[in-house]
DNA sequence: TTTTGTGAACCAATTCACAGCA
DNA sequence: TGCTGTGAATTGGTTCACAAAA
């Protein structure tokens, strides 16, 4: 753990432990080379060895990498899974209360703790397993339940102004599901999941 | 003009033509420098204005870029918005459904041409302003509408099969709203914009 | 064998630093 | 003066190629 690891490198071992728990919960495989992660994303083999190495631990033989030695050692480095973090969801539309029902938290480190909404009748209508709380009440809550992260699905004319009030509270970082280009302070960070981000990207790559 | 903009670059121009659109619509400013842009991105100017002259244009003067000029440069060279592009929604559950409101779309180039599930009860309850099908149509609506890329919401577990039947159709990319780690053919791209995804990687660069 | 782990080489991207321009 | 545009320098990332290990 000494060399600091780069963020592509990151981003790909984020992918890697998730592929390799669907090759155990599907698959009877108990090893796996670079060559066959090659297969399975496009990575280069060469890569997948530069970054697993990246990792400073030693879980391979001369048949390939132990799928679970693998997993355990990419959630320890990236202190995935490490403890629970908790989360809220701050806009309650179709788009934020649909994520009341994604199934990718079970099996997640992070807990959504709390749902935010300027209309205190959505939060009244709407049922959930975790509280709804008026906007108002946002800096209070998040402080007292010691919430980390936001997951920002407000209307767009919103965003940015939800955005700083999120940053004064000391949140970490904010999942920006709105396409607005959000400007935070130093300490926060922001990881864009825009729809039509993603399509611009694909559509300008052609 | 010949050199090809590398992806990070294409990625920072389509937030910036964003960026722009939002100042045009929200204050009196025409002309933007580099170093304004870095306030409100975190890039650094240097960055900002490799990005642009990567553009092969030159709409700036000793005041800045003139943002008007700048917004259709990055459009014409990105083929943002340079002819409608087709899209479909695979998988109408709560989050496929909730993206029949995003406003996003309306000021994009996408437009919305089909929507996908494999319960023909859901495709003939729901009320959309575009067709629902059942998924066993997809191929052939597909290529009837010419539809190039495909927004996909289905529960993890059919994941990598409908991605399967995209790639077969030839759909040129993939937003995959899912975790799950995609195996897809070489003529297809994806972006992943998982809410799973985003909040590892937030939380593993700490 | 086969496959990893890793220096070294290569290529890509960012930043520096300054000439040139309005 | 205050900005852009861009060669040159630098930093960062990926790939090569091969020794070492199983």
């Amino acid at each position: 753990m000494k060399k600091s690891i780069s963020k592509p490198a990151r981003e790909r071992l984020i992918q890697l432990v998730r592929l390799l728990e669907q090759v155990q919960s599907t698959e009877t495989l108990a090893v796996i080379t670079s060559a066959e992660i090659e297969k399975r994303t496009g990575w280069t083999n060469a890569t997948v060895r530069r970054d697993i190495s990246l990792l400073g631990i030693n879980c391979a033989s001369s048949a390939g990498y132990s799928i679970a030695a693998l997993i355990e050692a990419i959630k320890a480095v990236l202190n995935i899974s490490r403890s629970e973090k908790k989360c809220c969801i701050v806009g309650l539309g179709r788009l934020g209360s649909a994520l009341l029902e994604f199934e990718g938290f079970a099996h997640s480190s992070f807990k959504i703790a709390a749902g935010f909404d300027s209309s205190v009748n959505r939060t009244e209508i709407l049922s959930a397993p975790f509280p709804l709380y008026p906007t108002s009440r946002m800096e209070a809550v998040i402080a007292q339940e010691g919430i980390e992260y936001a997951i920002l699905a407000v209307p767009e004319r919103s965003a940015q102004e939800a955005a700083e009030r999120l940053c004064k509270c000391g949140i970490k970082g904010i999942v920006n599901y709105t396409s607005v280009v959000l400007r935070v302070n130093d300490g926060t960070m922001v990881e864009n999941i825009s729809v039509i981000d993603a399509l611009q990207k694909l559509s300008s790559a052609g």
